[in-house]
RNA sequence: GCCCGUAUCGUCUAGUGGACUAGGACUCAGCCCUUUCAAGGCUGCGACCGGGGUUCGAAUCCCCGUACGGGUACCA
C-alpha cells in the first residue's frame, strides 16, 4: 500500500524498576506499530536516571515481554544504533552540558536548599518558594564555599501559557503559574530528573513522536517549556489513555485484580505464566485505546500495522475487560494447528503433570488427546486438568454416586457398565466408530438414553463429569485400560448400591 | 484543595451536523445442535451523564453542572 505518513522515530522509555506492565506494553506496542506502519524506526532506551528504584532484573523480563509479543526494536541498548548510548545513566555528559546551557542562559539556577529544608516547608503546606532563584554573586559564592550541594531548577516562568500540541486531545493550554514551581532539571547526585533526560534524549535520538501513558500529559507543558528554551524543535506528543482496573475505578496497580473470584494477571510474565498467546495479547492490546473499525475485533498484526494510526487513538481511559482477552485468547487456540499447540501446551501440560516435557512430546496419547481439547480452553493452563487421568495410574472413584447415570438407580448403573463392558472386549476393531454404534445400540436395547447410559462410563474412564468425547476418550486409552476401568468402577458402584439397600 | 483530561449498552467500541427507530464485540439470558463440557448457529436484554444554547436539524459544535480518571517529588 501508499505510505502517505512520514517515517517515523518513536521510543519505548521505560524505567527498569520492577516487572513490565501491561500499561507499559501496551505503550510499547502502540509505538511499535506506529513504527511499522510509517516505515520508521523503534527505539528502546531505558531510563534508569532513579538509582534507588533501579533493579538489574527487570532488563531482563523487559526484554523478553518485548520479544514475547513480538516486538523488535531497530536501536536499543542490546543491538546499539547511531544514537546511543541507550541507557540514561551512560548519558549524564549530555545531560551535564545541556543544563549548564540554560543555566548559562538564564533559563535554569542551582539551588542549595536541601532535602530537610524542603521538607520543613513541606510540612508547612508550602511548595519550594523560589528562594535560590535569584541569588547574588556574593550569595552564590558563599553557598559555593560551604560546599552545600545544589540540585538545578528550571526557572518556570511567572507569567503567560503555554500550549502542548497533543495528537490525541488537540491543544492543551495551561498556564504557566499552574506549573509545579520551578521543577528539578539536575539531583543533588548529578542525575537528571525525568524531565531534562527525556527532553534531551528525545531530541538528541531525534524522535518525531513521543507515545507515553497519560500520566505524562500534567508535565508535557515543563517538557514544552524546556524544548523552547533550548531553542529546539518539538517532538509530536501522544498521551495514551490510562488502562483501568478491571472495576473502571484507578489506574492497573501490581496488585492482581479479581473477576469472578480469580486473580488475575498484570505482568506480562504473569500472562505468559498463566497460558495467554502472545497473538491474542496483541490482538486484545491493539484494541484498547485504538480500535481496527466498528466491526472487526479480530485482526493479524500485519492487519494492525496496515492501519494503525496515532490520530485514531481514543483519548479515554479504558477499563481492562479480561473476559474479552480470555475469549480472544480462545480464539487464537482454536485456530492453531494441532502441533503447534502441542507445541504450546507442552511446557504447562507436562509441569501440571509432572511429567517430562520430552517423555511427553513422545507420548501419542497427548497427540490424540489434543484435538479433543483444542475447543474446550481458553487458557494452556486449562488443558492439564482435562487430560490428566488419561495419564494417572488409577482412578479413585471417591464418590461412587457420581457413576450413577441420570435417571438410573445405583443398579441399573451397574448394569449398563456390566453391559458396557462386554461391548469393550467384543468390539473389533477397537476404534470410535465401532464403539458409537455398538454403545448405541446397547443403550436402545436397553430403553436407556444415551446420555444417561454414557454417564457412568464417563466417570469410570476419566473419573470426571465433564470430560473430552467419551469414545475418543475409550481409543486413546486403548481397550484393556478402558476395560480394567469400567471393571474396576463396576464393582465400587456394587459395593455403593448394596451399602445403599 | 488546585490544575489537566475524559464522558455512547455492565465492559471494549463504531459514530467527526442529516444515512441513527445509534452499528459491532465481550458478558448475561433463551433456543438450536449435542454422549457431558465446550465450540458453533440463532434470538433477546441493554447506551448517547444532566441542563442550557447554536442550527432547519445534534450522540456529534459551544457553555455550565455533575461524575470519573490523571497530576500536584531531588519517582518515573
Amino acid at each position: 500500500m501508499t505510505n502517505e505518513l512520514k517515517p517515523a522515530r518513536v521510543r519505548f522509555a521505560p524505567s527498569p524498576t520492577g516487572h513490565l506492565h501491561l500499561g507499559g506494553l501496551r505503550t510499547a506496542l502502540f509505538d511499535w506499530l506506529y513504527a511499522r506502519r510509517t516505515g520508521g524506526q523503534f527505539v528502546l532506551r531505558i531510563e534508569d536516571t532513579d538509582q534507588k528504584r533501579y533493579n538489574p532484573e527487570s532488563l531482563n523480563s523487559l526484554t523478553r515481554g518485548l520479544h514475547w509479543l513480538g516486538l523488535d526494536w531497530d536501536e536499543g541498548p542490546d543491538c546499539g544504533g547511531p544514537f546511543g548510548p541507550y541507557v540514561q545513566s551512560e548519558r549524564k555528559a549530555f545531560y551535564a552540558t545541556y543544563a549548564q546551557q540554560l543555566v548559562d542562559a538564564g533559563h535554569a539556577y542551582r539551588c542549595y536548599t536541601s532535602e530537610t529544608e524542603l521538607e520543613e516547608l513541606r510540612k508547612q503546606g508550602k511548595e519550594y518558594d523560589r528562594r535560590h532563584r535569584s541569588l547574588t554573586a556574593a550569595q552564590r559564592a558563599a553557598f559555593e564555599a560551604e560546599g552545600r550541594a545544589y540540585v538545578i531548577r528550571f526557572a518556570v516562568p511567572l507569567a503567560g501559557t503555554t500550549v502542548v500540541a497533543d495528537a490525541v486531545r488537540g491543544n492543551v493550554v495551561v498556564e504557566n503559574q499552574r506549573i509545579p514551581v520551578d521543577p528539578v532539571l539536575v539531583k543533588s547526585d548529578g542525575m537528571p530528573t525525568y524531565h531534562l533526560a527525556v527532553v534531551v534524549d528525545d531530541h538528541l535520538m531525534e524522535i518525531t513522536h513521543v507515545l507515553r501513558g497519560e500520566e505524562w500529559l500534567p508535565s508535557a507543558p515543563l517538557h514544552v517549556l524546556i524544548y523552547a528554551a533550548l531553542g529546539w524543535e518539538k517532538p509530536v506528543f501522544v498521551h495514551l489513555p490510562i488502562i483501568l482496573d478491571p472495576s473502571g475505578k484507578g489506574k492497573m496497580s501490581k496488585r492482581k485484580p479479581v473477576v469472578d473470584g480469580r486473580e488475575m494477571p498484570v505482568f506480562v510474565s504473569d500472562f505468559i505464566q498463566e497460558g495467554y498467546l502472545p497473538e491474542a495479547v496483541f490482538n486484545f492490546l491493539a484494541n484498547t485505546g485504538w480500535s481496527f473499525d466498528g466491526e472487526r475485533d479480530i485482526f493479524t498484526r500485519a492487519e494492525a500495522v496496515a492501519r494503525f494510526d496515532v490520530k485514531d487513538i481514543s483519548a479515554k481511559a479504558t477499563a481492562l475487560d479480561y473476559k474479552k482477552l480470555e475469549w480472544l485468547n480462545g480464539i487464537y487456540i482454536r485456530s492453531l494447528a494441532p502441533a503447534d499447540l502441542k507445541a504450546h501446551l507442552l511446557p504447562f501440560v507436562a509441569a501440571a503433570l509432572g511429567i517430562d516435557e520430552a517423555v511427553l512430546a513422545a507420548d501419542q496419547r497427548f497427540d490424540h488427546l489434543i484435538p479433543l481439547i483444542q475447543e474446550r480452553i481458553k487458557l494452556l493452563t486449562e488443558a492439564a486438568p482435562l487430560i490428566d487421568w488419561a495419564f494417572s495410574e488409577e482412578i479413585i472413584y471417591s464418590d461412587p454416586a457420581k457413576l450413577v447415570g441420570k435417571k438410573l438407580t445405583a443398579a441399573e448403573s451397574v448394569a449398563v457398565l456390566k453391559a458396557g463392558a462386554a461391548l469393550l472386549q467384543s468390539v473389533e476393531p477397537f476404534t470410535l466408530h465401532n464403539l458409537e454404534e455398538a454403545f448405541r445400540a446397547q443403550a436402545e436395547t436397553m430403553g436407556v438414553k444415551i446420555g444417561s447410559f454414557l454417564a457412568p462410563f464417563r466417570v469410570a474412564i476419566t473419573g470426571k463429569t465433564v470430560s473430552p468425547p467419551l469414545f475418543e476418550s475409550m481409543v486413546v486409552l486403548g481397550r484393556e485400560e478402558s476395560v480394567r476401568r469400567v471393571a474396576k468402577a463396576q464393582a465400587v458402584l456394587e459395593s455403593y448400591a448394596r451399602a445403599a439397600v
